[in-house]
DNA sequence: CTGGATGCAAACTCTTTGCATGCAT
DNA sequence: ATGCATGCAAAGAGTTTGCATCCAG
């Protein structure tokens, strides 16, 4: 357990304390890995991960998980135009690439300035809440042929 | 027959021709119901429609036509957080607002400066084809409770 | 005629639900 | 002790595949 985890397991325990919610070791463990793994995770990659330090977590845990952490802004998904949702634990203004063919999905540190589209968004009836912006192309492996 | 629907099926007629490929009737029926309708459709609401003028058609007509179109530039897939995918006869720039209860989708006439997303795709190894913005929140109707 | 396109059924992937058990509080 | 959280199994969406038939060229 590196320095890290120990700060990500009090940030954690805060949140689930001060909405009533329990502290579990799956909870802890999820957290743990999806904050210091790298980025853009599918369900059962999370679930592997997680496995490998406490067994037998189920898929409906890690989703139920994954779906609560949302709620406490601990992750984001993304959007995406096919394939598995991807959770993204880097929950700062950022975008991503996203490659067409294999899926594979990048950070690109460029923001977009949001306002005219969440005023647009407003005009529409909506409340916005996050922009999600996706560059899709082809990755440099997918190009080669 | 509306006119417009004479344009639509001679310029799907045209494309395909062009690529040696065959002009169906589930292709034009298709064709025509995604330009003349609403947008963001899935694919089993475009069966619905397409069957409403033309019996039988099957999903997986529908599936592999719609991939068919997105390879022609006639439709696009949205992306989305979740949900099933959703494909938008709108190919024009423009972006979207989704609701992240009930999944509603509309329409942002608001553009974004890409050309700074695009080289970070580049950067990061893509070749960039196009961007998709989605601005995700609550619509009227979900707000409400 | 000929092979690309279709329809049907079945398989597959991803995600959610129901319910009995377990454990954090 | 209480009931939220978990694991398992099964169901449920959404999408794709295999294959025999059909029809556009």
């Amino acid at each position: 357990m590196t320095p890290a985890t120990d700060i990500f397991d009090r940030e954690l325990t805060d949140l689930l304390r001060k909405r009533g919610q329990r502290v579990t070791p799956q909870r802890l463990v999820l957290h743990r890995v999806l904050r210091s793994q790298d980025r853009h995770v599918t369900a059962e990659e999370a679930m592997r991960s997680v496995n490998a330090e406490l067994p037998n977590v189920s898929l409906p845990t890690i989703y139920a998980t994954l779906e609560l952490f949302e709620d406490l802004g601990l992750v984001r998904r993304v959007a995406m135009e096919a394939g598995p949702s991807l959770f993204d634990s880097r929950t700062d203004d950022h975008n991503h690439v996203a490659c067409r063919r294999c899926g594979r999905v990048e950070d690109i540190d460029v923001t977009v300035e949001e306002k005219r589209l969440r005023d647009a968004a407003r005009a529409a009836g909506y409340e916005p809440e996050h922009t999600d912006v996706v560059v899709v192309g082809l990755c440099s492996d997918c190009r080669g042929r």
